[in-house]
DNA sequence: GACATATGTCACCAGTCGGTGATATATGTC
DNA sequence: GACATATATCACCGACTGGTGACATATGTC
């Protein structure tokens, strides 16, 4: 007779499982598959402690995404030196942040995917991963970029352009390797990619 | 006894309402409730025949694509005009086309979806859709903007990011109204963010 | 030991999914 | 009228979905 599943009757373990299994479900059929029935097979656990210790799917995802490190900290963007970060000038603050952004969504399939997932579905869950993801944006933001604010320049909405098309290329990157011309596959396409963001970087702020 | 359905037996108004209901499902369910059964449903007509005539779910979805015009124009992206688009300084006809990708996306709704249902659901679908707009886009770009090549400037990637960021952005306006602090649901919003495009161009373009 | 509780298993529900084969009915051709 | 064909209907399949209630078993407390 096999021994079908491990009955440690570790509430702890078993959520650990669970929360680890909507990640590895995630990474490996993304949105489609997560529902109660597939995490809860591929947690080996039954689906119904998922309604007693999460409350039902969303809030199990929401343990998962409170779990992992799904976004970027401001430290992780600003490059591992806060006090440095904000010394640099204007120009080398953008640069540096966006070349950390892209790099730190390139090692974050689960949040790639999870970004992708808020573009097609809006439900309460990824509404509010939504709103923490805003709010952490905008910190960012007004910490190291409002202060400067060129007059001639609309700096927020400069920041936020890169932002959405670095965005848009690194989710795309999961699922074609060209976007019009760019190779979204190797490391010299994203360094083109970088140098043509740097580029705008400096001759939108050259005022300094 | 009701007369459940209306028998036309004629196979063009079977097509036309099966294609038609694809765009309202779509519409109002996303990608989620596009299914053989739901289209069929909401065709009022029997899902084996989705498989007579168009061979399966994609086969007609493909179809769908097919006669929407799902996606901009080369002439509506130089807005209706590509003699006096193409003798528009760069920098105006850049502004142009950016423009008139933000207004011919804003009006396609099924595109937009269509757009994010390709971002997160990568399948033979999706790609064929996506190498007809990665062939669009190129040869729009070719067309118009390759002759120009400024030695300094990278501008396929200059114009691909800022198609990526509006892409991104429109899309998201679908679901949020507000990113990084842009107001994505009103107009003086995007004029806000077009703004901040032409002045991306005009900066990174001033050789000319 | 007795008991309550926490933890885990199982069986079942109604509904939907994609898909198929058999059948009915209208249309066109001879 | 006879017949083939195009068109549409229907019934069913196995599989999966989210969800629930009943039950079993281990753990901790008294």
């Amino acid at each position: 007779m096999a021994v079908k599943k491990l009955p440690f009757r570790d509430r702890q373990v078993t959520c650990q499982r669970l929360i680890f299994a909507v990640g590895s479900l995630l990474a490996k059929k993304g949105f489609k598959g997560l529902g109660i029935n597939a995490v809860a097979r591929e947690a080996e656990v039954d689906k119904v402690l998922i309604y007693r210790y999460f409350d039902g799917l969303p809030g199990l995802i929401a343990a998962f995404a409170r779990q992992e490190d799904f976004w970027p900290t401001p430290l992780e963007l600003a490059g591992g030196d806060l006090a440095g970060f904000s010394r640099l000038p204007l120009a080398d603050r953008l640069s540096v942040f966006a070349a950390h952004f892209i790099q730190a969504l390139k090692k974050r399939p689960l949040t790639r995917a999870i970004m992708a997932w808020e573009m097609v579905e809006p439900n309460e869950l990824t509404e509010e991963l939504e709103r923490v993801r805003e709010e952490s944006i905008m910190n960012f933001f007004q910490m190291f970029f409002v202060r400067d604010a060129p007059g001639d320049v609309d700096l927020q909405a400069l920041v936020m352009l890169v932002g959405a098309a670095l965005s848009y290329l690194v989710i795309r990157s999961g699922s074609i390797d060209l976007y019009g011309g760019l190779d979204l596959a190797t490391d010299q396409g994203w360094q083109r990619i970088e140098a043509a963001v740097n580029l705008i970087i400096r001759r939108a702020v050259i005022p300094e």
